[in-house]
DNA sequence: AAGATCATGTAAGAGGTTACATGATTGA
DNA sequence: TCAATCATGTAACCTCTTACATGATCTT
């Protein structure tokens, strides 16, 4: 699996807390890959008894101490094992989907209100990705050739969402021509 | 979590062995919700312990012999309490992203070599689910009303499907520009 | 003779979530 | 004074994967 992969990656870029992994999940990675802070903290004492990382405690005086970790040698030599690798095909479980599917045990309005639910989320979603975007589209070309796969994975962001929300207006005229009256009822 | 309530939900429009809900996973609900036999099995297990279904054993001669789950009063309700309930957004997690972010560390020619594996993966799973498309626009409208959410989440993976290859275009493109001479390096 | 399909499982371990725990500083 | 941000973790539990296990029939 990956989340080791992941943290390792990031590490290769720069050093980081275990507290910035978390917020470099929340946003740059945030759209293809989450962890929580828990797994991220069990994650790097793996990853440091299996010697692939080493850390360095950093006190703070008006904040509290933290633990800065770096890729080692074997880290590294690891991680470019796994990058020439054959990865798997995602694996994809959605529940909004399974609920849809057996949607004729949920009252109507209460699938449209879901649908209208994620895509408020998925649309703001979006523009965050969009905002990113522009910042990346804004940078000289150096930058933006030094930047290209990471901007890749924005646009499979971009794109996916986009997509999801195509999909949802659909389902949502769909439903709306099916039962016409479900403003009305209740 | 829905691994449970998605049993549930097969179960709940007909009975069926674990072997027949594999099955099912692989084919009609495949595109949004993977589970391994095991897997299976064990929340069969589960299920039958917290009486959400039963089985009965149905011996066959020229086959091994199985057992046939049904979903009980109990696991009605249950379904129907979860399927009223706000399901939360899902967790994506994406390894062949991950190996693009830190594709600086990989040949460029195992990186487009990745995604022409993934692309072939991805176009023959669109051309399986458009013709299971096909089938369903075939159907009378009254058997197109009945199955109309199901048809919804097919059109979910075509819509996602069409997208997925649209952004794998655009980054093997992309690619392809940065470093035209990929084809003559070994 | 080999591989696919039918059919079911156990066990060990890795991955991930939820709940609990602490405690200072800064801004509204 | 309440919430957010910074910063790290443990413990229990659930979910999921991988490996192992069996064995008949049918098709190539």
């Amino acid at each position: 699996m990956s989340l080791k992969h992941a943290i390792l990656v990031l590490l290769e870029t720069e050093p980081s807390s275990g507290y910035d992994l978390v917020k470099h999940f929340k946003r740059s990675l945030g759209y293809f890959w989450n962890a929580k802070h828990q797994q991220v903290y069990q994650q790097l004492k793996k990853l440091t008894e299996a010697q692939w990382v080493t850390f360095q405690a950093h006190s703070q005086s008006d904040k509290p101490d933290k633990k800065i970790y770096e890729i080692t040698q074997r880290g590294k030599e690891e991680l470019s094992k796994w990058i020439k690798q054959p990865v798997k095909t995602n694996r994809i479980n959605d529940s909004l989907l399974v609920k849809l599917y057996g949607g004729h045990l949920a009252p109507r309005k209460n699938l449209m209100q879901e649908l209208e639910n994620h895509t408020e989320i998925h649309q703001s979603t979006l523009e965050n990705l969009e905002r990113i975007e522009q910042l990346y589209l804004s940078l000289n070309e150096e930058k933006k050739a030094h930047y290209l796969l990471p901007y890749m994975t924005l646009r499979r962001g971009i794109i996916g969402e986009r997509a999801w929300l195509e999909w949802a207006e659909e389902v949502k005229n769909t439903l709306q021509r099916q039962s016409p009256d479900i403003k009305k009822a209740d």
